[in-house]
DNA sequence: TTGAAAGCGCTAACAT
DNA sequence: ATGTTAGCGCTTTCAA
């Protein structure tokens, strides 16, 4: 059986003072109001007693409740643990705490997962399940005065913050290793376009090939409907049926890549020499991969640690400006990647 | 500018009753308590006026939280994410919210967010996280009437439900494996001692190798700190030291087996024909590795849904005894072992 | 079947 | 520097 809960009250008798004085004396924010030997004492009665404060209690009044809530796709795909871990460190030692919900990039369990949320009162949101243009719900949340920090997203919506890496500048970053390989007939297997990184590094990979100098020949672009590795199957299958001479493919993520691994393999193919395949995150054990993975490393801690920042200045200092952080990714080189068939 | 958030107070208002009777209504708990008519009154009302209940305050009140704690070593260990899959799916369309936090083994940070989720009042907890010999802290939870269940890991006391997989089982498989592959001389890197999975594994291999009429060589067994990859490595690299004649190894899970791959090729060895080194857990990715990797399977998603239907049996209908569960494992063979290079 | 009233534990005016 | 008082939004006796 529990004892009953020591409450402030308790703590204000055992100290002989007035529950309002020990509520000042353990808020550290309001201490500097109470007598200083008040305060030892009630700081005193309250560990004696083991006082834990009752946040609900305490939220109630104040209309803060100290936790922030996250909307991902999926834990499970390798990109988000590290982003999540960083959200979490970031919020450290701030007396918020992280509450995470999957959507599964599905629109109903989305706005129900929202709502759970929006029942306990977070403080701050931050959304890895963004769709390009922004759904009502957002609207509605940003509307409503929610901060809101988007990671590995963004939407097209003038005043939400986010955190992103360039897609523009690691597409770039990959076709010119290709072309420095001497690669000339490049593919891509895209994204989904209703995302933003999907939309994003498709685009960059058309402007990529013409900056190099490169014929873009439509043929050579397929589409993947999720970042998935089964859907980069798919997507590369058909890529291979049209036999479009391509000696290297540019994957809009890691997932996808190793998508491509299998669709080669299934062909009896090699990847690296038979074709090169670069893939987009450096997800964790990309490095691992059979052959390891070339692949475009994003930081994905960092946007983690920065997104929770971001809430945390809003949430804490009221910052109020929109900021849009664009975090610049790096080429990571493995066996992926090599000379074309042709040219050994 | 948020317009003030809608309460109860003006549901019951446009609804023309009372909080009370508005509250019976919404709450299906007390909803037969009610006029029929009035529950669609008030329905309608909270509707239209887009009301959400506050959860804080209904938790003040009937003092539960719908939240559920997990505490577990790191995030981006990737034998975690689906078991905080299972949890999420497990607690399900329960109104149950997961609050998840990473303790880096480390003992003040496990006391900090510990606390932090008593502070929040969470309902239950889920511990992925304990050692070998119950904490005080434990100890405190489980006096304290706070329901418990620990994924993963088990714990010397008798009244904490756990959710498992049968450690000795998995490795009499993976001996068993070995031996029908032709290996004699097998050697294990063992996990951590205090950790339950560290010490059952390892007696789990000294019996399952006199099980099949081996002897035990002291010299082939080796202890990782940790259960992650460059641990495994420090382990394997004493291991090859010590010049053994092994032709296998069980390493305690994926990570130090993959520790292993590491050591394994600084000396330019391959795995699976120079030496067979098999895992446990089947972690995400385990099957992409170079060579893939032969390992027992754990039922990973499942045990964080049963964990999650459990603490839900505890708190929704107060279910009081303690419950061991033990998952069976699953061998899953693939290229990192193979019959000994003597035999081939 | 519904309303009145109290109170969960805390904070924040206001008063002293 | 401290006490008084009211109230955050909800649930739940108790009465009617």
């Amino acid at each position: 059986m529990l004892g009953r809960r020591v409450t402030l009250r308790d703590v204000a008798d055992r100290a002989g003072v007035h529950t309002s004085t020990a509520s000042r004396a353990i808020n550290e924010h309001t201490r500097s109001l109470v007598d200083h030997q008040t305060v030892e004492r009630v700081l005193a009665a309250a560990k004696e007693l083991g006082y834990r404060p009752n946040s609900l209690a305490r939220g109630l009044k104040t209309n803060r409740t100290f936790t922030v809530g996250m909307l991902l796709p999926d834990l499970t795909n390798p990109l988000f643990p590290p982003i999540v871990r960083g959200i979490e460190d970031g919020l450290g030692r701030s007396d918020y705490t992280l509450i995470l919900a999957n959507t599964d990039n599905d629109a109903d369990k989305e706005r129900a997962v929202l709502n759970a949320m929006l029942n306990r009162s977070v403080d701050g949101l931050i959304l890895a399940t963004a769709q390009r243009t922004a759904s009502a719900t957002i609207r509605e949340l940003l509307d409503g005065g929610m901060p809101v920090v988007l990671v590995n997203r963004s939407i097209e919506h003038p005043a939400v913050s986010s955190v992103t890496v360039d897609d523009r500048r690691g597409i770039e970053l990959a076709v010119e290793h290709l072309v420095k390989l001497g690669h000339r007939r490049i593919a891509h297997v895209a994204g989904p376009q209703h995302l933003s990184t999907g939309l994003a590094r498709y685009d960059a990979f058309l402007s990529s090939l013409r900056s190099a100098g490169l014929e873009v020949d439509p043929d050579r672009v397929v589409y993947a409907d999720a970042f998935r590795e089964e859907e980069g199957t798919t997507a590369f299958r058909e890529l291979m049926r049209r036999d479009t001479g391509m000696t290297a493919v540019v994957a809009a993520n890691d997932l996808i890549a190793l998508g491509c691994y299998d669709g080669l393999s299934e062909r009896g193919l090699s990847v690296g020499t038979d074709l090169s395949v670069i893939g987009f995150n450096d997800m964790l054990f990309a490095s691992k991969l059979c052959p390891p993975l070339t692949t475009v490393r994003v930081p994905q801690y960092e946007i983690g640690m920065r997104a929770a920042q971001m809430v945390l200045d809003v949430v804490q200092h009221r910052a109020t400006e929109t900021v849009n952080l664009l975090l610049p990714p790096d080429l990571v080189q493995r066996a992926s990647t090599g000379p074309p068939p042709t040219a050994r």
